[in-house]
DNA sequence: ATATTTTTAGACAGACTTGTCCAAATCGTC
DNA sequence: GACGATTTGGACAAGTCTGTCTAAAAATAT
């Protein structure tokens, strides 16, 4: 373990600890309420600061959306990322991999608290901060993409699967671990473990009769 | 040609044409700024009217909102009955008339100005309103995969297709769909036809790999 | 223990909005 | 042409919110 003492800031530690505990209440009432309809001392007291501490940290309101989604497109690659490499390389019962897989992918990726704030504010401000979130559409659906479509390429190689265009299939595979979620998470419906694995289950079982082959260890 | 003039409301021609002219411009401010930034007086000026006017016809800012979401709702599954009834019942050449229904269900309900507006007002308010669309969550998707479920079963009831369950088919073909529009959408970008069409195809194709089955008619 | 930085609470001006009121003007109808 | 309803523009009060300022308090580092 790394002692890791940021050298540079002189003040850090409740400092850095407020410094999130704002952000994270911005989150919440900025996806609530809207950027105009959020209002400032709600944050602060969500965030349990006064007013002025967050015009300290972060200046603007504008400013704080910024940092809010720096933040938050920041954690939801890592967790992207980090999910992403529990893919199933070498599968024993491919279809029961893959359903677990595609339960971890909504738990830690779309149905998170980050996965929420980002497909909200995405909605909310995408269209009128392109700027915000340009750095993110091309690191981020665009690498989760290649790296599925990567994986997906391999297990074809491997002989599971018998895949023409891997991108296709990636966002394909995707949209279909999708399919049964979307309804209940636009109205922040909090949607049960059961739910996840049976969309998981027949997302899995279509991708399969599209794109399966031979299966090596069959029962 | 029907002359039509409703009998009831008593000024009807240019007070109706006006008050839906309100609702329009509403629908795109609401979608733009959120409720809570949008600007009565701007809606008025898009509207072609005075504000004045706004308050006649629909008294609140709340109000308004209502009767947007009243009228987009109306409009959207006007276009989806519409757009559900050209599903192709007796296909000689199944995948392409699958594409053609594809594209005109993106054409005319997803990626339309309305489809537009409905998905933005879900997101924004759909968690803080939701007896607004509590109506629609029911009558909506759930007629939409139903309608769609059975026009399937018929499809496999004529041996064009193997499908256990018909509502989990529906779901996923939509899904499948609309795979490749989710990203430009929420950008705003408009999609060009070619890539609709490209998505679409795509989508059947595999569709068709997981449900396909004879095909009486091959070429 | 002291010095420095951060935080707090409150007050404050300025700007912006909503919703109402009203008299004049416009429109459609008879 | 006259009448009634609708629309308009402008003014208006009430309220809210942002962002700044200040002096005191708390926390941190030396």
């Amino acid at each position: 373990m790394t002692t890791a003492i940021t050298p540079d800031i002189s003040a850090p530690r409740s400092h850095n600890a407020k410094r999130l505990s704002i952000i994270d209440a911005a989150a919440r009432v900025f996806c609530q309420e809207g950027f105009a309809g959020a209002n400032i001392d709600l944050i602060a007291a969500e965030a349990g600061v006064s007013r002025q501490t967050v015009y300290n940290h972060h200046g603007d309101k504008e400013n704080l959306l910024v940092a809010v989604v720096k933040e938050i497109i920041e954690r939801i690659n890592a967790g992207v990322f980090e999910t992403l490499a529990t893919f199933p390389d070498k599968p024993v019962d491919l279809e029961a991999e893959l359903v677990a897989f595609a339960v971890r992918l909504n738990q830690n990726c779309i149905c998170s608290r980050d996965g929420k704030f980002l497909r909200k504010l995405l909605h909310t401000e995408g269209e009128r901060h392109p700027k915000l979130f340009a750095g993110w559409r091309e690191d981020g659906p665009a690498k989760t993409w290649a790296a599925l479509a990567a994986r997906l390429a391999r297990l074809a190689h491997a002989g599971w699967l018998e895949i023409e265009d891997p991108d296709v299939a990636a966002r394909q595979f995707l949209a279909l671990v999708n399919a049964d979620l979307q309804m209940a998470m636009i109205f922040g419906d909090n949607v049960t473990e059961e739910q996840q694995r049976t969309s998981a289950t027949n997302a899995v079982r279509t991708f399969l009769r599209a794109f399966g082959k031979a299966r090596p260890n069959a029962t």
